[in-house]
DNA sequence: GAATCTATGTCAGACTGCTGACATGAAGCA
DNA sequence: TGCTTCATGTCAGCAGTCTGACATAGATTC
């Protein structure tokens, strides 16, 4: 049933299947966040905070796999609301750092739970050596479709 | 400068570089179908057709990873401009089988070489064994995060 | 056979993220 | 110094996707 001349077979598509993982991914990590009032977007962005402290709108954007419109948009919500702060005036340049409240770590400390639970289920029972190799993996295709090729 | 105790370390996270390659992979599928008018999921769902002809709208959007609604509102699109057709009345129940027209046929053909080119270039330098090891990997993790652990 | 449950197709409204556009500051180059 | 290029922050408009809701058909249960 397979039309092998004809398409790219899905049931073999490497890139199927990474879509179908991130899916699921995206999926269960929505829900342990949407109790707590959280979409994926928005954790990530206090993630990285909690680990970057200063970062600009822009690379917050490029962390967090969005435009930086849409990061702005979801910066002024989370300042508004008074999880995040920034400088009125830039230091330097345009560039507006931006840091974690009390508030934003206090919020963020109950998201990391709940996806670190998500996390550690899908590393369920693979082995250390096996995890080395799906990173190996990950790495090697993502280099690859941003054409750093390095034949 | 790495806070193992505060949060899930990005660097590490297994679950942030599965987010980071499936954007990489869709920001390149865009890249190549936006020429050709098409969107992923539009591309998603002519593939499915092509190979599970007759494939209700429920069907293809759990094939496409999106919700029937949103399928439901790209097929009205499709059958309006000639891609693909539904019978008037549900032969059986309420579903409707849908079947891509020679139109729909010629639309894909030209995706599938563009979107091949993309898989092929992701699979760059992997080997035959490592492409074998990365599905593996990736299934296990679909399989962990839906819940079917068997222990 | 009737009641309940489940799945489907569809409509409407809301939200999220994206593209396009603009002004501004920094860095490199003539 | 002036010019070009690039990156940034931000506003506005648009496309895609989602949630909520409803009616209906099949399957299940009693």
């Amino acid at each position: 049933m397979k039309q092998d001349g004809a398409g790219v077979d899905l049931d073999t598509s490497l890139g199927y299947l990474l879509k179908e993982a991130s899916s699921a991914l995206r999926t269960a990590m929505e829900e342990v966040l949407r109790p707590l009032g959280m979409s994926v977007t928005h954790y990530s962005c206090l993630e990285l905070l909690a680990q970057r402290p200063g970062l600009s709108n822009s690379e917050l954007a490029r962390g967090a796999f969005v435009t930086r419109q849409t990061m702005n948009v979801l910066l002024q919500a989370l300042e508004r609301d008074g999880y995040v702060i920034r400088p009125a005036e830039a230091p330097v340049g345009k560039v507006l750092p931006t840091r974690l409240t009390p508030r934003g770590r206090r919020s963020l400390a109950k998201a990391t739970v709940a996806v670190r639970s998500v996390e550690s289920r899908m590393l369920g029972g693979m082995s250390e050596a096996e995890r080395a190799e799906s990173f190996r993996a990950l790495r090697g295709m993502i280099r690859a479709l941003r054409g750093e090729d390095r034949t």
